[in-house]
DNA sequence: CCTACCGATCGGTAGG
DNA sequence: CCTACCGATCGGTAGG
């Protein structure tokens, strides 16, 4: 039991606003997590809208990161919208607490935070709606589409998966992107 | 200004948790939205989790009440599923308060109320797994496709259509419905 | 539905 | 990172 360090205490922050919510969460629920008591925290941190400053930009990083990836790799557009599909759900089930917190708890950030992470969401959304454009354009993916509502759709897909599967369960991460782009891309019929 | 229902204290109630949370909200806040000393609702309700569960139930009912008819129906498969996606776009907008509360705050009831809410959830879940299944026995569905994960993936486009769309926009209710139910049918690919 | 409260808990600080 | 606090706010109650 050494001492924490001031990630560690983020990391922390994440797994209870993840599962309790910001406002479901005190510093003395947190510390308790941490083996230390709630006031021992501001040795570490500034205070809690602070830890929830943390958590969030750690988890737009991962996906802005993915995005990054999935774009410079250069493929055509039905591979890198494979890519971000994958790419998204690692995310979510690798970094389960930060993406949780991101996805759910933005609206409890001050308002200058707010905005700056729903900008940081936007060009992220922004890239799903561009391969899907270019998707289109190329004639690979449906000219009746509309992109932006298609981006919407998956990320709301995407954005749902933390929440109900189990890498325990009978699926791997892989055959889940795999399932995932083939319904988005060819539907129920197929 | 005439005295307030109990109706109207969940009506209350249900805005400031869909958009605040419900450990965001406290019986001030919600008696300062109508017009009354937090200490005066508790006139009409027995206690802030009282009023989670009563909103959480309406919004429950409301889901249920849209299985119920889009099954009654008696429709083929994939016009059954048509109903189920308008009927619950219908819900999530036009009981935007109880519906995001029920997808949103269930976690934070007592275990016996979140129990039956699950079960609830499941039971309207399994709505949309059956017809999936049996459209794809009857072959108008892709034999390839999971009922469950499909229903899954669909559930999830469904539930966060409240936090984007914009009923005054250039789309109506009506077109998102056709269009979501095209996006899950057809795909991107079409 | 208000007045006037209550004990518990909250985020946070001073000093070590 | 703990001790020892602080003022503010919380859910809730008695009595009218």
């Amino acid at each position: 039991m050494s001492r924490l360090t001031r990630d560690d205490i983020i990391a922390g922050a994440g797994r209870r606003f993840a599962t309790h919510g910001y406002h479901g969460t005190s510093m003395r629920d947190l510390g308790d997590d941490l083996g230390i008591l709630g006031s021992s925290i501001y040795a570490h941190v500034g205070g809690k809208q602070e830890l929830l400053v943390a958590v969030i930009e750690r988890g737009a990083g991962f996906f802005a990161a993915s995005a990054r990836r999935a774009v410079e790799a250069r493929l055509e557009a039905s591979a890198t919208l494979s890519l971000l599909v994958s790419g998204h759900i690692d995310v979510v089930l690798d970094h389960r607490s930060e993406a949780r917190t991101y996805l759910s708890e933005t609206s409890f950030l001050e308002p200058l935070d707010q905005a700056r992470v729903s900008h940081a969401r936007d060009t992220y959304e922004a890239v799903f709606v561009d391969v899907i454009a270019r998707g289109i354009a190329e004639g690979v993916f449906d000219r009746e589409r509309d992109a932006k509502l298609s981006a919407v759709y998956i990320l709301s897909v995407l954005n749902t998966i933390d929440r109900w599967f189990d890498e325990t369960g009978r699926f791997d991460k892989d055959q889940l992107s795999e399932d995932v782009y083939g319904f988005v891309t060819k539907g129920l019929i197929g």
